[in-house]
This record gives C-alpha cells, structure tokens and sequence, in this order.
DNA sequence: GATACGTGGAA
DNA sequence: TTTCCAAGTAT
C-alpha cells in the first residue's frame, strides 16, 4: 500500500491527515471491498465478468443511467427489463414512436427523460453509425446526457477515467473530506477531489463501487461505518457526525395546488383521454380533461377552494356525479384534485382526444396522476 | 444560479 | 404524518 502522503486541504481542516490529494490507496481499497460486495444488477457486467474482457454495453449503460437519474434502482429493474425487451438496441430504440415510449415510460416520472431518450436515440443512429460517442465531450452533447450521465458512460462503457458525480459520490466525498460548503456550492470542490481520488485503472468499477458504497454504507442516515473501506481515510467519521455531510440548506415548504379532473364514460364505458401540450409538466402524456391547477395557501377560504374544485371547467354540460379527491405530491407542488364523473351519449365532446376501453388504459402514457383521477372515478382500474 | 421537473419507499 | 430523498438535466 502507498505511504500515505501529507498535504493541507484547500480550507486546512483535518483532511490533511487523512485520504490525500493523488493518494491511490483509497482507491484500491474501494475496489477490493467492491470485488466483495458490489450488487448485482441487471445492467451492470460484475467485475468478474469484466476481467474476463466481457465489455459493457453502451447502449444498456446508457438507458440504465437515464432511468437512474434521480430515481431509486428499486424503481429502475422493471423499466430497464421491459425496455431492452421491446427495444434491445439503439436502433430499435430509434425506430420506435416518441408516444411508444412514453407509452413505456409511464410511471417512471420525469417524463422530459423519455422524450430526451428518443431524441438521443434518433441521433446516435443518424449522425454516429449507431455507435455512442466513446469521449465525454461527445456523450454531453446527447439530449439528456449532462455531468454525471457523460462522465458515468465514460467511465463504465469506455473505461475513460472520468470523474463521475452523483448524489452517492457527492456524500462520500463531502464526508472523507468533511467538505463544510453548502450544497450545492460544493460541487465544484466535490469534482476536484473525486478527480483526485478516481484511478486510471478500473474507472468504471471505482465510479460503481463509489456509488454502491454510497447507496448501501455511506448511506443518508446512520451510515454503516463500522463496515466502510474507507473508514480510516474518513474526516466526518474522525470528527465524530458524518451525517452531518453533505451540508445542505433546508428545503423550502411545498405549496398546495386546487382543481378539478372529469371522467367521460361513453355507452361502451370506454374513458376519454387526451394528450397534454409536448412543454412543461408531464409533457406529452396522457390525461383525462381537467381544470387549470390553482395554488391556494392555509388563508384561502374553503368557498374560494370549492369554487376552484366544482364543475365549472368541465368540458361539456352534463350531470357530474362527485367521485372523490384525490392528492398528488409533485416536487414542486401538492396537488389536490376533486374528481367527477359522467356518462355520455353521444361520442366526442369535442377536443381532440379519444376512447379507451378501460382494460386497455393500462397501455396508455398516463402518468400516475392521472391514473389516480381515474381509480377515484373507477376502482380496481388500475389494480 | 435558481427553478422546473415525478414517483414511491423508508424512517 | 411528514420529511427526505434516489445513479440529474435543461433552461
């Protein structure tokens, strides 16, 4: 092992006794503890395989880190399992409809991921011979590839030694260097160290151990140091609350947003969708008619919130019957909306929507939401 | 640099 | 129940 070497951190804290600017050890200790403990998952080649020349696929690198952005691996299995069914290359991918895979998406979240996704696809097949940029510079210029998603394709697709940084990496770096800036101030200063830290050998599997050991060790809450490779080379542990890293500022309360959602059964019982502006929130997707979305805070009277949630933007004159509310948690904003419903006669309400028989909804891109505005109006839908 | 952008699971 | 947040990107 290399003889730890001593150097000031930039803000002189303890770092300087501890895992070292250019220091390889903390690297190959990382390494080791993944060749033990990495998970399996279904995008990933393990190190085993990968010693044995088995290279990883860009493409399923790729559509795996997409779906990861901000979404637990939990959550991603299902999705990565039935895309590279329906679409096991870029190519497929590229051939495919923009609402095909946002038929695919749906339930995911973040939907600009899958529109991005598409449009990458489209273009790594028609300006790249199918093949994905082997360069960081050349990835970044995707749709939906930034920072974290070049550097990560690089590293674990390429084996270029790309400094990879997402939220894991973000923790267990502002920890072993017990970084005080705030978040997302920091980040700068992150980057430098994983730099620092990321080893020219093996890029790929130190970026997913250090994801691994963030998602698994180093975790939010009650971090498993006892069990950590890197205990010894940790200043937050040294300093005795490495929860206190990553320094974050308190998040700002989320406002409460009022409207009303309108089931339109036709004689057959088949619901009516439409399709919602390709800008802004759940883009493109499907949705049954709704009102505008209101914020109202705790002063606003519930007469003025009634007169938000009633029958008044209903889409045509008819005779609702009250189904229920429903609440939605957005990032941004909580969403409550009163559900009604009601049977037609005659076919279109106008719009330009269409009718779904209701053992097909589950085919449509309804973001879960919608699909919640509909259960309220027809339970076991969706069940 | 701040904000918009989904969802579901854990504590 | 409420809060936090999970492999971020685009604007």
């Amino acid at each position: 092992m290399t003889k730890k070497r001593l150097q000031a951190s930039p803000d002189n804290s303890p770092t300087m006794f501890l895992a070292v600017s250019g220091d390889d050890a903390p690297a190959q200790k990382l390494l080791a503890w993944y060749d033990r403990h990495h998970r399996i998952l279904p995008w990933r080649v393990t190190p085993v395989e990968h010693k044995q020349g088995v290279r990883p696929d860009p493409y399923r690198i790729w559509l795996s880190e997409v779906m990861l952005q901000q979404t637990t691996v939990e959550a991603v299995k299902a999705y990565f399992l039935k895309f590279t069914s329906l679409w096991p290359n870029v190519q497929a991918l590229a051939d495919a409809t923009e609402d095909d895979v946002l038929r695919g998406w749906a339930g995911l979240g973040y939907y600009s991921r899958a529109r991005n996704l598409k449009k990458c696809a489209d273009m790594v097949a028609s300006q790249h011979k199918g093949q994905f940029p082997a360069s960081v510079e050349g990835l970044k210029q995707l749709p939906g590839i930034g920072d974290y998603t070049s550097a990560a394709i690089a590293a674990i697709a390429f084996d270029i030694p790309a400094a990879v940084v997402d939220g894991n990496v973000e923790r267990v770096v502002s920890r072993l260097f017990a970084i005080k800036t705030m978040m997302p101030q920091a980040k700068s200063e992150i980057r430098k160290f994983t730099e620092q830290l990321t080893p020219q050998t093996r890029p790929g599997d130190f970026a997913q151990a250090m994801m691994d050991l963030g998602a698994t060790i180093c975790t939010p809450k009650k971090p498993a140091c006892i069990l950590c490779p890197l205990n010894d080379n940790c200043a937050a542990l040294l300093e005795g609350e490495p929860e206190l890293y990553p320094v974050k500022a308190p998040k700002k309360a989320r406002p409460v947003r009022y409207g009303a959602a309108f089931i339109i059964l036709s004689p057959q019982g088949d619901v009516y969708l439409r399709k919602r502006p390709d800008k802004g929130l759940l883009a493109g997707m499907s949705e049954v008619p709704n009102s505008e979305w209101i914020a109202a805070d705790e002063a606003t009277s519930p007469e003025h919130i009634a007169r938000l949630t009633n029958t008044d933007p209903a889409p045509i004159a008819a005779n609702w019957q009250p189904s229920g509310t429903i609440t939605h948690i957005f990032t941004h904003f909580e969403l409550r909306l009163s559900v009604y419903k009601t049977d037609v006669s005659t076919m279109p309400p106008s719009n330009n929507g269409w009718w779904v028989a209701q053992d097909n909804l589950e085919k449509e891109a309804l973001p879960t939401v919608m699909k919640k505005a509909i259960s309220a109006a027809l339970p076991d839908t969706f069940k």
